[in-house]
Parts: structure tokens; C-alpha cells; sequence
DNA sequence: CGAAACTCCTGAGCGC
DNA sequence: TGCGCTCAGGAGTTTC
């Protein structure tokens, strides 16, 4: 499920839990995620964790001498739970801190528990566009990053190399906010829809972080499963639904892989 | 260089 | 109830 959205609400939610604490012990039960867990990791014991940071969709953890780095993938979550819970189908890893325990559950182990030392830069973060809830992101910068690029503005906002983040929730719905279609060539649209763009996406992203932060609690505590939040789509998994704008029916199409929706009437 | 296809993995939902 | 098929929120790698 993460999106940037989800992975910020995470962050915000466990790290009252986790910074300032000492690591008393790693489980590694599944090793085998998108990239081997680092050995490291299990050795992180006696760490304190300074500070939660996010950078893209990686949630960085400072333990002084290096960074434990974690990814999400398509269906990680990460909770704090009590640290005699049962053990779950899914949960490979788990950081412990006395009588709490960061766990780390994916069912399509997609996601990455990676380590940095301190002071280098992981080869996966190495080359991450900009933060689209930064300043860096402007209608200008949006259009200078475009110019001469004939791909779709669509796929064109989910390459991370650009911009980071926008998965195809938001970059659907982000879309749809700004009135643009998601099959313009990039590299055609003016900066005052560039401009109106950068704002639909912060808009969207802020959005989205604001309905998930009344589940933070979820992320703490019991044993269910992170609770995210219930969002009301403007056209992501909406297919025939009628536009909310204009009550066309919303349209899906595959583009490069991935579904986009889409109204239309309102998307030019 | 850019763009698109391919890849990793499990689970849910649907038609039969 | 079971089987086979399609699809799913990511993103690095490969290919053209």
C-alpha cells in the first residue's frame, strides 16, 4: 500500500516509540526481501536510534554510526508492537527495544531493510529527484525538468529520478486535481499548467498525510494491521464511477504497465 | 541519453 | 470447495 503518504504516516506514528531508544536485540526471520537485509542488521544491538528521518519512500533511522534503511515495497507495513506478540505469517524482521518492538511485516517482500554507514550516501538514495512537499518543487522546476522529455506526464511523475513519492495513486489523482490529461507528452505542457500541477500534488500529498494522521495510533499498540486510512478517490479505482466534477464516467486505460484513471471530459 | 518492457513475490477476487 | 486466471499501492535492471 505505501505511497509517500503512507510511509510519512508511519514514520510519524512509530517514532515516538523508537527515537531516543536503544536497540536490545534484531530478529531477522526472511532475509530474502528485494535486496538481501543487510547482515549488519542483525548486529545493531546497543544502538541508540537519534532520530527518524524520510527521504523518498526510505525511512531512515540514525543510529549514530550509520543509517538502518527501510523500504516499504508494494505491501510492507511497520509497527510497534508489544514485543511478546505472536509471530505472524509475513513479519521478517524486528527491531527491538526493551519491551517494544518495530515490526516489520510484507507479504510480497518487495520492501528492503538496508544499512549505511554514517556519512555515505546508500547507492539506492543516491540518485532520488526532488521532495514533491519540498520548495524545490515549482511550476518552473516542474517545467524545466519536463522540457524536451516526450514520455507521458504521468509516467513521467512517477519516475523517481525526477521527482519522488508520487506512486500511481497520487500521481492519478494529482492529475485529475490539476485538469491535466495523463497521456500529455511532458515535455508540451506550459508552465502555468506546470505551476498548477507542483500545487495539485502537494495539495493531493498533504492531503493524504492530513486523513492519515488520525491513525497514527494504529501504528502503536495492538495487532492488527496499520489501519492507513479510508480515502475518498477522485478517480483512482473508479473505473465507470461518475466523475465527481462532472459525472462522466471515470475512465481506466494501461499505461506503461500500470492503471490510470482518469475523467475525460475534465482532463485535457 | 530516454523510454518501455521485464522482474522480483504473495494474496485477493472473480468466473467456472 | 477448488482451480486457474488477473490484478495489486514499487522500482531497479535490462533492452532497444
Amino acid at each position: 500500500m505505501p505511497e509517500l503518504p503512507e510511509v510519512e504516516v508511519t514514520r510519524l506514528g512509530i517514532s515516538p516509540a523508537v527515537v531516543g531508544q536503544t536497540i536490545s536485540a534484531v530478529t531477522v526471520r526472511q532475509p530474502r526481501l528485494r535486496w538481501p537485509v543487510s547482515p549488519i542488521v542483525e548486529r545493531l544491538a546497543g544502538r541508540r536510534v537519534k532520530n527518524v528521518t524520510r527521504r523518498a519512500k526510505y525511512l531512515i533511522f540514525d543510529c549514530g554510526d550509520g543509517d538502518l534503511i527501510v523500504h516499504l515495497g508494494m505491501s510492507g507495513s511497520l509497527r510497534v508492537v508489544p514485543a511478546d506478540t505472536p509471530v505472524r505469517k509475513h513479519d521478517h524482521v524486528d527491531i527491538r527495544f526493551g519491551k517494544v518492538l518495530l515490526r516489520l511485516h510484507d507479504p510480497r517482500r518487495f520492501g528492503s531493510v538496508l544499512w549505511a554507514p554514517h556519512g555515505e550516501t546508500h547507492p539506492l538514495l543516491a540518485h532520488l529527484g526532488i521532495e514533491p512537499l519540498s520548495d524545490e518543487l515549482t511550476g518552473t522546476r516542474l517545467r524545466a525538468m519536463a522540457v524536451g522529455h516526450r514520455a507521458a506526464i504521468k509516467q513521467f511523475l512517477m519516475d523517481g529520478r525526477r521527482i519522488v513519492g508520487i506512486g500511481n495513486i497520487y500521481a492519478n489523482e494529482s492529475l485529475f486535481l490539476a485538469r491535466i490529461s495523463p497521456f500529455a507528452p511532458a515535455g508540451h505542457i506550459s508552465v502555468a499548467r506546470c505551476e498548477r500541477l507542483a500545487l495539485a500534488i502537494r495539495t493531493t500529498l498533504t492531503g493524504a498525510i492530513r486523513a492519515g494522521g488520525s491513525t497514527l495510533r494504529d501504528f502503536v499498540g495492538g495487532d492488527g494491521k496499520p489501519g492507513y486510512f479510508q480515502q475518498t478517490y477522485q478517480v483512482y479505482d473508479r473505473t465507470g464511477a461518475p466523475c465527481r466534477a462532472c459525472g462522466s464516467p471515470v475512465r481506466r486505460r494501461v499505461q506503461g504497465q500500470r492503471a490510470t484513471f482518469y475523467c475525460g471530459s475534465c482532463q485535457r
